[in-house]
DNA sequence: GTTATACTTCGTACAGTGTACGCAGTTGAC
DNA sequence: GTCAACTGCGTACACTGTACGAAGTATAAC
């Protein structure tokens, strides 16, 4: 039900936060707890019962103790997502695959796909703007390196690399909303479509919609299989990677 | 904030409301409401305060009836989001474009841009599954028929049109909460920039990511104009086009 | 050693949210 | 005239993020 805000308060005080720079003070208690403490398991509730479940109080419950502590450590709920999502980031390989662009985007797109998978919860926080912890910035370098010397110019550079980080993360949450909707509905796609159809067919008269109806029973009685997920998933990576190499041969060969 | 899911209740009272086939009841008051009424307030206060000011309790305050009325009309806040949706569907012109299916294509995508750009409060529903509503067919048998009849097999054109759906979802998604974040913060993307660059180059060394300063910078200075938010959507639109092209070549000559 | 200061934890409170429940009043069928 | 069906809606509940301030503690300054 919830999509969740990132931070966006002063600079400083959130990159100390996402670098571990606060500069802890010398009188006063120390504190019970560290921000990696709390991340971890900020993570682990997000990561088990998703971002819904993940409320200050509970999270404060888990690490035993009350829920204005975490105050003390993070400004608010956003920064808190914040260091989240650029711990998350850490995970990537960020693998340097050999060869052509092609394969590096492609390396790109893969890994991503597999984080978000691992944490579905990062497709429901509305990045306002990136949080340039040390891992963010290493990924955007990463993925960067995929298309740089090929031609294109640095705006495109980022256009590119933005496109292909904007499907995957449409794809995967289509797939994982989809995979979730089942679990909650306790309907595949299939069982859901052939229950409405017979009152879709009552109300209106399905011979109205002629492909509507060819098309949502073929998918319907072909897409109940997990495999099929990733079928989709490399169906659109590969109609898009074909788009960028359309301009990429496009500005490598300017004389032809 | 908050991002909503949509209604999963029972599929006849769902198709009832979506369809205006609600059997009025002979006994007891006439009610004093009627569905559009709502769906109109509704589509109003999001449309102009956004979802997150879209509560129950306003809208019933804007209708001059108290909060629990609203459900005597909806089992509940999802079936109103569902019946708001097929609404803001029913916009779109569905314009039968002559010509080859690519311009077809391209006619879907702007469609759908337009109608996301006139009511953004769409890209924050997430639809568990789609209400099959009157426009919500229409629009799904209009756009199949974009694609339909150049050889590909059913599964691959639902495939074409929700990979197509989903660029544009994600493009004007991304389009949408740049702007928006410009007003929460009252920063460009340029400003904002240059305020991380000093705390970034003191805590970390900003020559440690030459790409990203680099595309960085170009980024900010070139992407403070609206026409390169049209620009960046042309541009994936184009690749995601030449990418199914590819496909339809294929397989409209696979005797090549 | 005392005092002042900076820092900690966290209970309480506030303004929200969606909606379950049940009561009071109204209308038409019998 | 009676009863069942229906409508509007007040109240309540379990949540949410977090502002405020009180109480306690460790250290710097004297």
């Amino acid at each position: 039900m919830n999509q969740e805000y990132s931070g966006s308060g002063d600079p400083a005080k959130s990159l100390e936060l996402l670098w571990r720079r606060r500069p802890q003070p010398t009188r006063g208690p120390k504190p019970a707890l560290t921000v990696d403490q709390i991340v971890t398991a900020a993570l682990k509730v997000a990561d088990t019962d998703g971002l819904a479940a993940m409320s200050m109080r509970r999270l404060a419950d888990e690490l035993g103790v009350g829920a204005m502590t975490l105050y003390r450590y993070f400004p608010g709920k956003g920064e808190l997502l914040d260091v989240m999502l650029d711990t998350v980031y850490g995970e990537l390989p960020r693998r340097d695959v050999p060869g052509e662009w092609r394969a590096k985007l492609d390396e790109v797109a893969r890994e991503n796909r597999e984080l978000y998978l691992r944490h579905p919860w990062m497709l429901q926080v509305a990045i306002s703007r990136p949080p340039l912890g040390p891992n963010v910035m290493a990924k955007y370098e990463w993925e960067l390196s995929a298309v740089e010397g090929i031609g294109l110019s640095d705006v495109e550079m980022d256009s590119t690399v933005a496109l292909v980080n904007g499907y995957v993360h449409g794809a995967v949450r289509t797939a994982v909303e989809a995979r979730q909707v089942i679990l909650r509905s306790g309907m595949t796609d299939k069982e859901w479509w052939l229950a409405h159809v017979p009152h879709l067919d009552q109300i209106s008269d399905l011979a109205k919609f002629p492909l509507s109806a060819r098309v949502g029973t073929a998918v319907g009685s072909e897409f109940d299989a997990p495999y099929d997920v990733d079928h989709a998933f490399e169906y659109g990576l590969e109609r898009l990677l074909d788009g960028v190499s359309a301009l990429v041969v496009n500005r490598s060969a300017p004389e032809g």
